[in-house]
DNA sequence: TATATCAGTATACTTAAGTATAGTAGTATA
DNA sequence: TATACTACTATACTTAAGTATACTGATATA
């Protein structure tokens, strides 16, 4: 119980000081969006919140059954909110909780990691493989 | 041919004004190490270059096969090196790019919001739920 | 009347990801 | 001589993740 009283930096700090409980860390963080659509999925709720319908045209490529799944997995994480209006048709609008907000750190992070290593990779290596790499973003 | 002038702060800004970009960008990251062991992985090596071994009882539960494989794609994607000693037996030693390196910023900001979403959930949901959340983290 | 929209669900399927178990060669130690 | 270490690989397998396609019922629009 004592160890239940460690407060957010004792808890952060203690992480950082071994690999193995790091790594459990990362691992703990993972469980709640892994696999391909969750964190797109976080991405453009990020903008605001969406209508399903809204979600499946701006995360290209998604089925309506892996985005009907991944919300309720998110929603079930304490990431993100399901509202039913009683409109006609029925609109239902999904919006990050405060939690699921705080995840543009780990979002903007990732972009920016992204855009940097592409751009390094740019230079050094394909003037040598002769052939643009593969990417989802076209700018 | 203009669009590959763009700096990486333009690059930035444009990809925070859409969604579909955004989204995008994000799932271009993703594809360097999505999956379940490729960030454990790259944890580990934040703390300093490890040997195959090393990185096996570091990040508990995974298969040397799953190890190698890993270990492979992330060479390939530019994130780790690969280093050969010829001492008896083979010493290998995989280290972080300068590229794998900057991955730290994801990792913490990971790290960062999996121990506060945490400690909210067990503030807020566990009292209802009267059971503890699964945490491959015990502290 | 025909088609479209909303928010999904149902069923069947494929592919990718991960696991389990054993084994390799070349030492080195007990 | 038997076992252990290194850094893996091979084979076979299971499970999870994701796809494809069609469909629902109520309402709105062309």
């Amino acid at each position: 119980m004592i160890i239940n009283k460690m407060n957010f930096f004792e808890k952060l700090e203690n992480v950082k000081k071994c690999p193995v409980s790091y790594v459990l860390a990362v691992q703990d963080t993972l469980n709640a969006f892994h696999g391909k659509w969750k964190m797109p999925i976080i991405g453009t709720l990020l903008f605001g919140k969406k209508r399903f319908k809204e979600i499946e045209r701006e995360v290209r490529k998604i089925t309506p059954r892996m985005l009907s799944q991944e919300l309720k997995d998110l929603e079930v994480n304490g990431i993100v909110t399901r509202t039913v209006y009683n409109t006609t048709p029925v609109t239902v609008e999904y919006e990050l909780t405060p939690s699921g907000r705080e995840l543009h750190h780990v979002m903007e992070s990732m972009i920016t990691w992204g855009l940097q290593h592409r751009q390094t990779n740019i230079m050094e290596n394909l003037p040598a493989l002769n052939m643009p790499k593969q990417s989802a973003l076209e700018i």
